[in-house]
DNA sequence: CCTGTTTATACTCCATTTGAGCATTGGAAA
DNA sequence: TTTCCAATGCTCAAATGGAGTATAAACAGG
């Protein structure tokens, strides 16, 4: 199998791909390393060094190569890289998605054969700092300004992306497209009072891409100003994988009890919420939040009572021994 | 990095696994490739008949390689081979996992480098004859038969898997592990007055394979009676694959209309009912189904009446051109 | 000490959804 | 005709979910 039929030499390298997400200051934040233009290489084991302009300043998500002979599985491999280096463990990890496209990986015209990585989600808590070189946390709205919805539907929804939406629908050739193109955008941009779904964050992104709305598409328009209004963007397919991270994250919070990854060990629910509003990016009624999660037996009160903010102090709580152990007590969605 | 850092080649070969998934006579079927022991080898392109004892009988998915240079896509490669070889389209493809698990394929073992395998799902309507050599449709509860609840409870969990588990839990050398493994038990089997999650194939099959009640689990006991009991085996980790799409399936149903890939372009609201309980391997309640069906928007009538079976002659319905067109029209799940 | 501000927590209301059953209808087989 | 069977229409109660009101507990400032 080394050698493919026609005698060229397929090599295939995996890498690995991490969307490392935490939560600081009530926002969601996802590490990333930056190149800046005057900064010294990154290291080498981040392997991006040599695939990318060195002039240029540039973003890309943590990524580790796959070693077959060090690793017993995929999982482990990234565990081993993420653990050296940040410094510290990562509870709960999830595999995302693995991407094969040819060209989009500059290393491939190197002969480097081809690359194919997959993506990864890993929930964290622990925020201190990393050995990986420019490592730093970011908004993860810095990329997606349109996916916060926390302070109203963001203005620049309809006062930019939605006309040029609008715009892109009526250049469509033909009807059938132009009828394809305004259905897609309704459902992902929640267009004709369809109503907004937060999980698509994956689906309006590609949309955005298609549209050549956002600068790393293909036929973007050398309008770097509109443009950067949407978003900063990331090197290689990252932002991509980055919006499937948090389309994946936003459904699963929703039937598992997957945010007290996240958590300190005792909160008050106030924080909780805070911590679910940042990832959904959507306000939630509270006194409803207080009940769904008591009803779900979720947590319990520790009995100290939290007076740090000002207003009456409110009770400690931490989750349940049954939800630590298992990951799944929650979640029994109908049936 | 062809080359690791030992000096080793770090040989990395990708496969692509395809669970195909079609719906014949109200039965789940997946297409297996089986190996009897006088049978003649499978044809090349199947890459199975050189990494398997040539003289026992064993089931395979229907596995094709990743060739880097032909394919744009991981995706496409799939496409590609699975046409090439079942001779009909496939509509829907989904990205199940990537597996990378050291010692899991035999190839490795001839020096071939580590196999890395993705899974995917694959919905066909056309059940027509394929091109693969001992390819066959199997019930896909052949393979998971505690998973068939259509008919009541199936004897199996209580006459044989219940009490198996229960003395697995019982031989925990501590406490902590005994309450870990009773609390896993509950949620996947449904032990302890837990309700049944039709979606949990996947844990439970884990759970299985850890307490060796599966006959291809390492630790597994030599008694082939009562482990043939539970399920046929599949070589490799095949089984545990099936498992992964049947979960998979079994949630996206839910709120995903992926159901019509599986139907003619006609059909009755039973045999749509009829379908969906077939994956979700549970009945559901008739008239709830058909208000459930009719609220969303799903299908449409066609004006005909069918009625080939006795009793009263039911209703033609189609797909709504709106769900054939985009996939997500359903499954604004809360929001 | 009183008052306003702020957040926590308890409780109510009502519309919608969901689970389960009863009743009637239309055709084919006995 | 009678009987059986599945389709279809309708009811009803429990559960769920969205949104609001009311009260409590702290603190700041006059």
């Amino acid at each position: 199998m080394a050698a493919s039929e026609d005698g060229a030499t397929d090599q295939i390298t995996i890498g690995l791909n991490a969307v490392i997400v935490a939560i600081i200051g009530e926002q969601p934040k996802v590490l990333v390393i930056q190149h800046a233009p005057n900064s010294p290489a990154a290291p080498r084991q981040t392997m991006t060094d040599h695939i990318l302009p060195k002039n240029s300043q540039y973003e890309v998500l943590p990524f580790g190569p796959f070693y077959p002979q060090k690793h017993r599985t995929l999982e482990s491999g990234l565990r081993s890289w993420v653990g050296e280096q940040t410094k510290h463990e990562i509870g709960y990890v999830e595999q995302l998605y693995t991407f094969g496209n040819a060209g989009r990986d500059p290393r491939e015209d190197d002969g480097g054969g081809r690359v194919v990585s997959v993506g990864y989600l890993a929930l964290v808590q622990d925020t201190g700092p990393t050995a990986i070189e420019n490592a730093v946390w970011q908004d993860w709205y810095r990329y997606f300004p349109w996916e916060d919805w926390r302070n109203g539907k963001p203005a620049l929804l309809e006062g930019d992306i939605i006309p040029a939406l609008r715009q892109w629908i009526e250049q469509a050739e033909s009807n059938t497209l132009r009828q394809e193109r305004y259905e897609r955008a309704c459902i992902t941009f929640g267009l004709n009072e369809t109503p907004w779904n937060d999980e698509l964050v994956l689906e309006r992104y590609e949309l955005l891409y298609e549209a050549s709305l956002v600068a790393e598409a293909p036929g973007a328009k050398a309008a770097p100003d509109s443009a950067r209004l949407r978003g900063k963007t990331m090197a290689l397919d990252h932002r991509r994988i980055l919006a499937t991270a948090i389309g994946r994250l936003r459904g699963k919070i929703k039937y598992r009890p997957v945010v007290f990854e996240l958590m300190p060990p005792t909160f008050t629910l106030l924080q909780l919420q805070r911590v679910v509003e940042a990832l959904s990016g959507a306000r939630v009624h509270k006194q409803n939040f207080r009940r769904l999660v008591e009803k779900k037996g979720l947590v319990e009160p520790t009995g100290k009572i939290e007076s740090q903010s000002r207003g009456r102090p409110a009770a400690e709580f931490r989750f349940r021994r049954e939800v630590l152990m298992e990951r799944q007590a929650l979640g029994v969605r109908h049936n």
